[in-house]
DNA sequence: TTAAACCCTCGACTATACTCTATGGCAAGG
DNA sequence: CCTTGCCATAGAGTATAGTCGAGGGTTTAA
């Protein structure tokens, strides 16, 4: 089974467009041509594609997915580098997550803070105290 | 307590031009001018910056984050609408790590796969695979 | 009072990741 | 055979988020 550029499209959820400059950047150095130039995609390269939207997705550069495509293509020869790409992607995305966790907690807040009963109460405050931080330092009330 | 443009940089981790490009932007109207022209910031301002990178660093756009400071600005009539931009990105935030973690799932797979004792053996298959998929499509071998 | 260290704006430049247009070749159905 | 639709490349354009340099005013400390 092989499959047209618009195929993959829709399979992939890329555009069009997202393939050809994908491939155009070296990240699909493993996709067949045709006789008359066209991308042939198998489903090995289905596979490959996946994997590469799976680290583009936890937010890996194009640049390094594509040194991870090279070792692919290198073969068995290049596991440890593979492994060394992977575990350091692996440490910044639970380092991003965690960070995200806790931004949400101060996003909760807020939240909470809108929710409350009180809120115009409490928002109303807060910009008093911004305001009079204002004033006291001999500024101008931007308020 | 008032802060210089340097000292706020330090304290929030962002660049002076990025604090200025961030005015540029309107994001920070709050922030009050001497009679030098000179930005000076107050402690409220920080929390407010501090409010920007929680959102910034959650994945919102400047456009939107630049909504909740209009919003801000206005007072206590606009929190109907600063909840639901919260609420939005709210969800945003956790399809999003929900989406992360399953991708870290599959890259731990790989990793998983890199680490076996017979890994030489397991990808080399699955590149006789790959190879094997384009032979019998009549495609070129790019490996 | 003057030099170093800051601050300002404007506008140009960079990086990343697409997105689209122009131009032209190939392919499958009527 | 020819039109419609899909494929190709090259290169220009867009969006987002900064980053920087030039030119010029301000503050501070010796």
């Amino acid at each position: 089974m092989t499959y047209t550029i618009k195929t993959v499209a829709e399979k992939t959820q890329l555009s069009i467009y997202t393939l050809r400059f994908y491939d155009k950047q070296g990240l699909l150095p493993f996709v067949s041509r045709n006789a008359a130039g066209y991308r042939t995609f198998t489903d090995s390269d289905l596979q490959l594609i996946h994997t590469i939207t799976c680290l583009k997705n936890t937010g890996m550069p194009l640049k390094i997915i594509r040194q991870y495509i090279d070792d692919v293509m290198q073969g068995p020869s290049s596991i440890a580098h593979r492994q060394q790409l992977l575990t350091t992607h692996r440490q910044a995305i639970l380092a991003q997550q965690q960070k995200i966790m806790n931004n949400l907690h101060e996003i909760d807040f807020k939240l909470q803070l809108y929710g409350a009963s009180n809120a115009v109460e409490l928002v109303t405050l807060e910009q008093q105290y911004a305001k009079a931080d204002k004033v006291a330092n001999g500024l101008a009330d931007p308020y």
